[in-house]
Formats: C-alpha cells, sequence, structure tokens
DNA sequence: AGCCAGGTCTTCG
DNA sequence: CGAAGACATGGC
C-alpha cells in the first residue's frame, strides 16, 4: 500500500458534482472511490485529501484524479476558480465561491459511456443504483472491505455476455438495456477497447464518432468527453444547465470566449453549485 | 395519480 | 433544421 496527498482538493464536493457515480461513504470524510477494477480509499482533510491504494495503481488515481495529466498541460484550478470569481455574472462568481477544491476527474472512458448511457432520464441515486447492479451482477469481485463487497465495473465482454444470458434482468435499465449491450457489443468488436484512442482525434471528431452509438446523444457524449477523454472544453448541456441558462443569461451572452479552453470547469461549478447550495 | 429524473430516437412538417 | 411523442423505472 501508499500513501499519498492531492491538494487544494475536495472529494466531498467531487462526489457530490455528478461527474463519477461509485463511490462509499465509510465516514462523513473518508470514501472509497472505485474505477474500472481499482479501488482507494480517500480521506478529507482541511483542504487536501489523502489518497491510499496499491503501489502499482498509484499513478492510475493520481491521473484519475487530475494531479498527473500525461500530454495535456496541467490545470491550476485554483487560479481558474479566482477567474471565475471575478466574472461580471452573479451566478458565475457564486457559483465558483462554492466550488473550492472541486476538480475534474479522468475516469475510465468504457465506465464513463455505460454510466452516463445510464443516467439519461434517471435521478442520481438512481443512476448509482443502477450502475451497481450492473457491478455486483457482472463485474469481477474484488473482494471484502469490511462488510462491503466490492465489484469491479464490468468489462464490455462481460457486459455482451450479461445481456445474452438474462437482458441485464432486474438492473432497472429499462429501454437503456439494448443501448448498453450495442454500445458494448461494438466497443468489443472493434479492436479493443478503442475509446481511449479517441484522445488523440479534435473535439468534434471524438464527439461525432461517440454520437454513432445509439443512445448517445450530445449530452452523454459531451459528459464522456469531459469526464473521461481529457476534453476539458466540452460544455455537457442537461435540465439543470438550461435552466441557469435561463434564469440568469440573457439569450447568447454566456462568456464562452472569456472560458475557452477550461469550459467543462466552469460546467462543473454551477452544476454542483445549483445541485447542492441549499443543502 | 401524475410528474420528474444529468436525454435520445423517431417521425413529421 | 426544430418541434412533438415515446420510451422503462422508481421516488415522492
Amino acid at each position: 500500500m501508499v500513501r499519498f496527498i492531492i491538494k487544494n482538493c475536495n472529494i466531498i464536493k467531487i462526489k457530490d458534482s455528478g461527474q463519477c457515480f461509485r463511490f462509499l461513504e465509510l465516514f462523513y470524510d473518508s470514501f472509497l472511490f472505485f474505477s474500472k477494477d481499482k479501488v482507494c480509499k480517500v480521506r478529507q482533510l482541511e483542504d487536501d485529501i489523502i489518497v491510499r491504494c496499491e503501489d502499482k495503481d498509484k499513478s492510475y488515481w493520481l491521473y484519475y484524479f487530475d494531479e498527473v495529466v500525461y500530454g495535456n498541460k496541467e490545470v491550476d484550478y485554483e487560479e481558474f476558480r479566482l477567474k471565475c470569481c471575478n466574472d461580471s455574472n452573479q451566478f458565475i462568481r457564486d457559483s465558483a465561491k462554492f466550488s473550492k477544491g472541486l476538480r475534474l476527474l479522468n475516469q475510465n472512458p468504457f465506465e464513463c459511456l455505460i454510466s452516463f448511457i445510464i443516467s439519461q432520464r434517471k435521478s442520481i441515486p438512481a443512476i448509482r443504483d443502477c450502475i451497481e447492479k450492473l457491478c455486483s451482477k457482472y463485474g469481477d469481485r474484488l473482494g471484502l472491505y469490511e462488510t462491503y463487497d466490492l465489484y469491479a465495473f464490468p468489462t464490455p465482454e462481460q457486459l455482451v455476455e450479461g445481456y445474452e444470458k438474462d437482458g441485464y434482468k432486474d438492473c432497472s435499465l429499462g429501454y437503456r438495456a439494448e443501448y448498453i449491450y450495442n454500445t458494448s457489443r461494438e466497443i468489443l468488436n472493434s479492436d479493443k477497447e478503442c475509446l481511449e484512442c479517441l484522445r488523440i482525434f479534435t473535439y468534434e471528431e471524438s464527439l461525432a464518432m461517440l454520437k454513432k452509438y445509439k443512445g448517445v446523444g450530445d449530452k452523454v457524449a459531451n459528459c464522456v468527453l469531459l469526464y473521461s477523454l481529457g476534453f476539458k472544453n466540452a460544455f455537457p448541456k442537461d435540465v439543470w444547465i438550461n435552466r441557469i441558462f435561463e434564469l440568469y443569461f440573457s439569450d447568447s451572452d454566456f462568456p464562452y470566449d472569456r472560458y475557452e479552453g477550461l469550459l467543462g470547469v466552469l460546467q462543473l461549478y454551477m452544476f454542483y453549485y445549483i445541485r447542492n447550495k441549499s443543502i
């Protein structure tokens, strides 16, 4: 096991930001986070987090928490947030003030894609519930932590087999089951984990390729680009963002230019703020 | 009972 | 193009 600190990072805000679904609350400041077939334990300090994981997974989790970025330029989150705190629009200022320590994650692309296919017309607790059912039913069992059985996210192969066996029965997926099956099958049949390759294409190219999967529209595709493929300028527009635009911005005066390159971080701040401010 | 949930697909003009 | 309906399921 290895331990390391990530500075200026708030795991409680991250888990409430709607970008990831697989975590387990052990205590108010202590969580297990899951990604693909890996687990780590995270504890919140004042402004930083401590991560504990297997030695071999250290670089995986550093990347997951966007602390180390291969190829791309690293984001100075606090610098960006302070810039947002100076915006002329009050909603942007309030969102940024509320979001100190929040950051984007680099999730596994397949897991992210399936998760956001499930997300359509479901509440966040319902999404989490569906995903956990898929994992415990079709994913590899990782072991026991205290009283919890831990499972990996299913591989494309496991999801293909699972649907052909029982159609994801009892996973509450409804009409999404077929979307998940078709997507998993296409990915399995197209030269292994082609999703990772999308990093090297342009935003427009990768967006178009994701939208070819049935059940993946503009919003889901942008979530996958932003939360798993390093496209930090992707800007998913869901019902909440649309509400924000109606309430706080008159037609097309959103400051896209001012935040060009990191629009996805601003989107995260606004989504997190509108969903959590009253709590 | 009826509406909504981090939408997308199909169909029709 | 843009608008309108359909789509499974569960919670309130």
